[in-house]
DNA sequence: CGGTTGGGCTAGCGTTGCTAACCATTAGCG
DNA sequence: CGCTAATGGTTAGCAACGCTAGCCCAACCG
C-alpha cells in the first residue's frame, strides 16, 4: 500500500499547493488575477492539471473559503477564551473584524465571492463552527431575546461593517466605536 | 436648435434605453448574463453602439446603482413619512429591505457589484441622499450616542441582514424578527 | 446639388474558463 | 526481465468575453 499511498501524498499536496497559490495570489492582486494560465504559471503546472482536483475555479475559491472559515473560527474561539469576562462578545466582535481586515481576500471569497457555500444542517461543519463560536459568546448575554436570532443580528453587523468599511463607504477612523456601538447596544 | 435637440434627446433615450436593458436582463437572469454581446441584441444594435455611452460595463452597473440610490432615497423618504409616530425607524428599516428583495440585481449593483460608486464629500449627491434618508430617521432617536455613527451601524446592520439572507445563511421565516430585535435594541 | 459630419456596422484582437486528444513514464504481472 | 495497463502530464483548441479599429451610408449644411 505504500506505493499508492504516496500518491495519495502527492496528490493531495498538489491540491493544496493549487489552494495555497490561489489564495497568496489573490491577497497580492485580488481574486480577478486568479486565472487558470496565471494560476497554473505559478503553481508551474500545466491549466489541466488544475481541472484534476477541482471542476471549476469558483471549486479552488470555495475550498479557500472553506479554510478560511476553519481559521476564523479558531480565531473567534481563541478570542474569547482570552477576553475578560463580560467583555467577551466585545472581543469576539474585534477579532472578527481583524480577521476580515488582515486576510480581505479569504473573507471575500467566503462572503463575497462565491455564495454556493451554504450552511446550516447538512452543510460542511466548518462554516456552522464559526457560527456556533459567535453563538457561544452571545448566548449567556441574550437576555430574554432568542440567542439564535440575536446571534445572526450581530453576525449581520459585523458583516456590514466589514463590507462597507472596505467599499471606502464608511467614515474612517471610526472602527472600534462602532463595533462597540454595536455589542454595546445589541447586548446590554 | 431642433435639430440638434431631436439629436441630443435619441442619444439621452438610447442611453436610458441600455441602463433599463440592462437592469430588467439583470433581474431576470442575474449580472452574470450582463455581457456587451447579449445586451447589444437586447437592444438591437450592434455592440460598439455601447460604448458611445458608456466607457465599460462597469460604467452600466454604476449608473443603475445610481438610479437604485436615487429610488431607495425615495422609498425611505416615503416610508418615514407614513410611518406611526415613534415607529419610523423601524418602518424605514423594513422598507429598506423590502427594496433589496424586490430589486435585487439593483441592490446588486449598488453594493456587491462595483465598488467605485463611493459617497460622502465630492461624490454625486444620489447616494449619499439615501444615507441622509437613514441618518434623519435615526437621529432624533440617537440619544447619547453619535448619530453618524449610530446611522452607519444600523445601515450595516440591514446591509448585512440582506446579503446573508440573500446568500442562504440565515434561518429563513425569522427576517421581521430579526429586523425588529437590530432596530428595537439599537435605538432604546 | 456637393462636402462634411456623425451614427452605425463588420471584423478582429487578446484573454478568459474549460476540454479533447495525445504522449510518456511508471506500476503491476507472467 | 518484458509486456500491458493505468496514471500524470502536456499541447492545442473551442466558444465566449470586453473592447477597438476602420469603414460605410445616410442625413445635415451651405
Amino acid at each position: 500500500m505504500t506505493i499508492q499511498d504516496r500518491r495519495n501524498r502527492d496528490r493531495l499536496s498538489q491540491r493544496q499547493l493549487i489552494t495555497s497559490t490561489a489564495r497568496a495570489l489573490a491577497g497580492r492582486e485580488g481574486w480577478d488575477a486568479v486565472t487558470t494560465r496565471r494560476l497554473a504559471a505559478e503553481i508551474e503546472y500545466s491549466q489541466p492539471v488544475i481541472y484534476k482536483h477541482f471542476s471549476s475555479l469558483d471549486d479552488i475559491a470555495d475550498a479557500v473559503a472553506l479554510d478560511g472559515f476553519g481559521e476564523l473560527a479558531a480565531a473567534l474561539a481563541e478570542a474569547r477564551r482570552a477576553a475578560a469576562p463580560g467583555d467577551d462578545v466585545r472581543a469576539v466582535a474585534h477579532r472578527y473584524a481583524a480577521f476580515a481586515s488582515d486576510a480581505p481576500a479569504v473573507y471575500d471569497a467566503m462572503f463575497s465571492r462565491s455564495t454556493r457555500l451554504r450552511f446550516g444542517p447538512g452543510s460542511p461543519t466548518t462554516p456552522s463552527a464559526a457560527f456556533a463560536e459567535l453563538r457561544a459568546a452571545v448566548a449567556p448575554h441574550a437576555g430574554e431575546a432568542d440567542a439564535e436570532t440575536l446571534t445572526e443580528v450581530l453576525w449581520a453587523g459585523l458583516h456590514g461593517l466589514v463590507v462597507l468599511l472596505r467599499s471606502g463607504r464608511l467614515r474612517p477612523g471610526h472602527d472600534t466605536a462602532r463595533i462597540d456601538l454595536l455589542v454595546g447596544r445589541l447586548l446590554p
